[in-house]
RNA sequence: GACCCGGUAGCUCAGUGGUAGAGCAUCUGACUUUUAAUCAGAGGGCCGCGGGUUCAAUCCCCGCCCGGGUCACCA
């Protein structure tokens, strides 16, 4: 018998004990006084000679993490997962048999303790137990006390077992729940209506990725998970919603990285009669204000690097961003021109080593040129802003430079955390570019947008200046845990089929 | 998809072309204020899977599976 089924069979046969000595081996609630966090709080600062003065009194209840037994006395490290606490078992403060309960006990059980708080002899908070009662049983070996779980496929996988020994992943996952609380008030604080719209499209679009295909039996209809909100949220605002926001699931069907799960969360709003300019200040701000409100700070640390949050951040145009780096690379000066003529750019990318395909416009090139060289640069807080109109179908264009749209990302980390611009709301620009689009899939171009007509119809009733945004929630998160992979930050990543 | 690294006891990890190792965990015994408890003993392994080389493979070679990283693609 292997040693993971020795155990596994004597945690059964222990079950098995307690059911004969009449216990209920599980039990269907349980009345609790106090957390084991409550405890914490309330008596870690109580002296040995005001706790005896005190003799407080609890019921609480938690996952017993560690059992140190002295024969007739023993001590259970028990948690309810934020904190833990000291129990103090002897046999001659407990019910005979309440002691058989606890010989039956083993580490990973859960149990309700009955005692008075008091401090050991080494000063440790401990509730002196005077009744136990079983409330489940952990039929499985849990991993070591001290050092943990560190296989990170286990981690992933078996996120439980993640969660229950190492408090670090918790703490990560709390302050998930801060981030996504923080930023629900900062927007409905500023007047925005939160919003649910399909994830489930006939047309997948609002952004330049493949989508996962699933299909509806009743009515025979093929439909696409949501590659993002954005065309819906537009028609809300087309029907007279202002402010809208939506906490978005979207799904992309790529590749895996430290950056991307194949589903992943953005907060996408829009906000009538604003520009990109306006969002780049509201964006500083949300990012600023949910830092301070999730982790207590806008000033954080990210591997080797420490950033700054304060608002306002640095502010630098794409094509200026590629054109100091293609410079600096090269040794020689590169202009604006030169990145906005096909044959020039395509040189340079050449010139730089940078892939490219093929028949690809100046846009696209830039683009390119610029992720090669600068995106990982981008430590501090940096909007990107004005991109080329041919890789943003759905941007507003600036005035007078038609090759360029009102669009801007904000870089931290070295990576893009939100990405905004002023939306197009011309219906006959958006067709054009929607063609654009076509003749791009025709080339091959599985991310090329598709056409949407509804879209363009409800563009016709009339969208007032507006601009929208998504920030990358599960990014955010990381750079306020300090997270290097985004699986740290998702509760169960996407991982390959097992067996 | 390409390349690099990894997979050995429940967990964390050593290790060698010749019968497989430690710590924790588990079991037995001692112990009524310990805290990585201690002490004495014991059990626990398809060394990821499948081929090959070899008298002999956990180790060398090839393929595959799973994971991590880098790149590519993307957000």
């Amino acid at each position: 018998m292997s040693s993971q089924d020795e155990q596994v069979a004597q945690r059964r046969s222990n079950l098995d004990a307690l059911a004969t000595l009449g216990v209920d081996v599980y039990p269907h609630a349980f009345e609790r006084r106090h957390t084991v966090a409550d405890l914490v709080d309330a008596y870690n600062a109580r002296t040995h000679d005001e706790l005896e003065a005190e003799r407080p009194e609890t019921v609480t209840s938690g996952r017993i993490l560690a059992i140190r037994s002295f024969g007739k006395a023993s001590f259970l490290a028990i948690s309810d997962g934020r904190a833990r606490i000291q129990v103090y078992i002897r046999q001659d403060s407990l019910p005979p048999l309440d002691f058989q309960i606890f010989k039956l006990l083993d580490i990973g059980d859960w149990i309700g303790v009955e005692g008075r708080l008091f401090r050991t002899k080494t000063n440790e908070l401990t509730v002196w137990a005077s009744r136990l009662h079983f409330l489940a049983k952990c039929l499985l070996p849990l991993p070591e006390k001290w050092h943990g779980l560190t296989d990170v496929e286990i981690r992933y996988r078996q996120r439980y077992l993640d969660l229950i020994v190492n408090a670090e992943s918790r703490r990560v996952f709390e302050t998930r729940g801060r981030v996504v609380s923080a930023v629900r008030e900062f927007m409905t604080g500023r007047g925005y209506l939160e919003v649910e719209t399909p994830m489930m499209q006939p047309i997948a679009g609002g952004a330049l990725a493949r989508p996962f295909v699933t299909h509806h039996n009743a009515l025979d209809m093929p439909l696409y998970l949501r590659i993002a909100p954005e065309l819906y949220l537009k028609r809300l605002t087309v029907g007279g919603l202002e402010r809208v926001f939506e906490i978005n699931r979207s799904f992309r069907n790529e590749g895996i990285s430290t950056q991307h799960n194949p589903e992943f969360t953005m907060m996408e709003f829009y906000e009538a009669y604003a520009d990109y300019q306006v969002l780049m200040r509201m964006t500083e701000e949300l990012v600023a204000t949910v830092a301070r409100q999730s982790i207590g700070t806008d000033q954080i640390a990210f591997g080797d690097h420490r950033m700054s949050l304060t608002p306002p951040f640095a502010r630098l145009s794409l094509r200026d961003a590629a054109r100091a780096a293609a410079s600096s690379t090269l040794g020689r000066a590169v202009s604006d021109g030169d990145l906005r003529n096909q044959e020039c750019a395509a040189g340079l990318a050449r010139a730089l080593g940078v892939d490219i395909e093929q028949g690809e416009g100046a846009g696209k090139i830039t683009c390119a040129i610029f992720e090669a060289l600068c995106e990982d640069q981008l430590i501090q807080p940096t909007f990107v802003y004005d991109f080329p109109t041919e890789v943003s179908p759905l941007s507003k264009q600036k005035p007078g430079d038609p090759d360029t749209v009102e669009r801007f990302e904000l870089y931290i980390g070295g990576f893009e955390v939100a990405n905004a611009f002023s939306e197009l709301n011309d219906p006959a620009e958006q067709r054009r570019r929607f063609e654009d689009q076509l003749k791009e899939r025709a080339r091959g171009n599985v991310e090329a947008h598709a056409m949407d007509e509804d879209y363009i119809r409800a563009l016709e009733y009339g969208l007032p200046p507006t601009a929208g945004e998504g920030v990358g929630i599960d990014r955010l998160v990381m750079l306020l845990t300090n997270s290097p992979s985004i699986r740290d930050v998702i509760l169960f990543p996407l991982m390959r089929k097992r067996e």
